[in-house]
DNA sequence: CGAAAGAGGACCAAATCAGTCCTGATAGAT
DNA sequence: ATCTATCAGGACTGATTTGGTCCTCTTTCG
């Protein structure tokens, strides 16, 4: 189900429940209490988030995550590639060229890029700051056909 | 790296193929033959797409695949989900409304909407006829910024 | 100087994927 | 009518990947 990978999952969540108190700075354990997310692994996904950038950390006692910069200047596309990896949707895209056993008659080599990009392009266009919204901007995608009147919300 | 199944790449291959020649009879141990794919696994993914509804199939002596309508009208997005389940990015997306253990306080319930649907408006837009063009109609993406010098074409 | 926090990486169990195979149904061909 | 090539459907299995844990090192505050 071309499914994101847990990671990346907790990545957005993680992000989205620091950007909610921007200012502050939030240590892994508390974090990993406040989303019930299993703690090394919490650990794990923000080591990388701050590795790519995305977060700034600091060490030693009273350290801690805090967003890089504003939410709106943080993309989902940002987030996902840097827990993932560069968001590629199969393999004869990532890096190396020429590496497809089949590039010599694959017909498709530079159409897989549509695909890709066409998947790279969306989630460059939403940002971390429209994932807390409580859901009014209104992106332009009203394709939320899921009824949703159970949900508390 | 947000990837694609296999499957799904190798369903995307196959009916850009049988795209190709739209009006003939394909059988499945041509096709492998033709796209060097494993031979087994193919003969899976077109029964799945045939299952969904993308191709027609025929059985017999003298029996194959067939797409079931217009490459035009047969979208990415579709040839995607019939292989590997629906397009859906997390699991609190899936199906179930309320088996997200954490839906009481998780502030995203809404908004991985946002990015589900962004994927899948994406993959949409995309039709199997855009994948078998030479590259050309230039779907308004052009942010193939990797330099392809090097490849074939 | 000691404790609390992040950095980085090694490692392992488990889930998932993808490939194979088997049996049955269908439709031409002989 | 029978035989054979082809699709249909599903069970099983090996291998890859994921994601969770742990350990050690470095940094910073009290």
């Amino acid at each position: 189900m071309i499914r994101l990978t847990r990671l990346a999952d907790y990545a957005v969540v993680l992000m989205s429940h620091i950007a909610n108190s921007p200012d502050s700075l939030h240590n892994a354990p508390d974090i990993a209490a406040e989303t019930r997310l299993p703690a090394p692994t919490v650990s794990k996904v923000l080591k990388a988030l701050a590795r790519a950038g995305l977060l700034t950390s600091r060490r030693g006692i009273k350290g801690g995550y805090k967003l890089a910069r504003a939410p709106e200047k943080i993309t989902i596309a940002g987030i996902i590639s840097s827990v993932d990896g560069p968001i590629a949707v199969t393999e004869c895209i990532e890096d190396a060229p020429g590496d497809c056993d089949y590039e010599d008659f694959c017909p498709l080599c530079g159409n897989w890029q549509k695909i890709n990009s066409a998947i790279n392009q969306a989630l460059e266009l939403l940002s971390l700051a429209d994932m807390i919204s409580p859901l009014p901007p209104f992106v332009a995608m009203q394709s939320i056909h899921r009824e949703r009147t159970t949900r508390p919300l």
